[in-house]
DNA sequence: AACTACTCCTGGAGGC
DNA sequence: TGCCTCCAGGAGTAGT
């Protein structure tokens, strides 16, 4: 559930409150959470300072004096940060609830800062990573990835993404879409989201879409991604607390409910085992 | 090579 | 109330 938006809360937060800081200790209660180059443990962080959080795609990567970390929640992890010296934030998928008391029984991970500052890493569903690394192995970990361009990098633009969807015209658009080496950083709600803004279904073949149509995905993206930012990302819980007609999300996780351009009943779907949402009357599939 | 299905996990929701 | 089943989904890997 954390994708771009998610992630660049967390780095913001932990750019703001976090960077500058020297670590003073941890807590580690989920050992396959590390995943560690060589001799590397958390111990080398105690003493280390903060120098620096960046974000490639839904990577985190968190620069210390002297090794690096790169995070990556996956599914259900969330970072938040609490202490006297920082105003704490939370980022990421939202159970347990961001004001839950911290640790929470899925903490995995406690990092404390000097001067009172804690980050802790929650995941109720164990899949989050945190790699250790020295600074040396970071760029050819970052090309071992395989990202696409960030989604809020200069690299992206319309003319990228449709030289980069050319490589799957086979594929259906959400698969192409989710794939982090097309383009980083869109999962299954923004999927969802892009689709809804550019009026198009998600089992449209590649190969079938037309220029203009690449150029309304391009938007679509770029407005669900501008639209989620200033909140932090969705928080989509599946519960009654569904959102407001014309109120973010737009589609995912409101089947039943009325499409906010058009008033026709939002379905669910699954496109290639992912739930999907969408409008049946505004992403209508094309006759074959 | 390109695409799809399966796997890792657990908590929360819904059915009876 | 409480057990049971289903579902959530990023990304690596296995299978077609």
């Amino acid at each position: 559930m954390p994708e771009l938006p998610e992630v660049e809360s967390a780095r913001r937060g932990i750019a703001g409150q976090l960077v500058g800081r020297t670590v003073t200790g941890y807590e580690l209660s989920l050992p396959k959470l590390i995943v560690a180059e060589g001799s590397l443990s958390l111990d080398d962080l105690i003493g280390a300072k903060l120098a620096e959080a960046q974000r490639f795609g839904k990577y985190l990567l968190l620069t210390f004096d002297p090794l690096s970390i790169v995070i990556h929640l996956k599914l259900s992890g969330q970072l938040i940060a609490r202490g006297s010296g920082i105003p704490g934030f939370a980022a990421g998928h939202p159970v347990p609830a961001y004001d839950a008391p911290m640790p929470h029984k899925s903490t995995h991970l406690r990092l404390d800062f000097e001067g009172d500052a804690h980050l802790y890493l929650t995941d109720i569903r164990h899949f989050a990573r945190v790699w250790l690394m020295p600074h040396e192995a970071v760029p050819a970990y970052l090309t071992s990835i395989k990202l696409g361009a960030d989604l809020l990098s200069a690299e992206f633009t319309a003319k990228y993404l449709a030289e980069r969807l050319k490589r799957r015209p086979a594929s259906k658009i959400k698969p192409a879409l989710l794939d982090q080496s097309v383009i980083a950083g869109v999962g299954n709600i923004y999927a969802d989201e892009s689709l809804w803004q550019a009026r198009l279904h998600p089992e449209r073949l590649v190969g079938t879409l037309t220029p203009a149509e690449i150029k309304r995905l391009y938007q679509g993206i770029v407005t669900s991604i501008e639209l989620a930012l200033p909140t932090g990302g969705a928080r989509i819980l599946n519960t009654k607390a569904q959102p407001e007609v014309g109120e973010f999300p737009f589609v995912h996780g409101r089947e039943g409910l009325p499409c906010s351009r058009c008033g026709t009943i939002i379905i669910k779907t699954r496109v290639n085992n992912r739930g999907t949402y969408l409008c049946p009357r505004c992403q209508r599939q094309p006759k074959a």
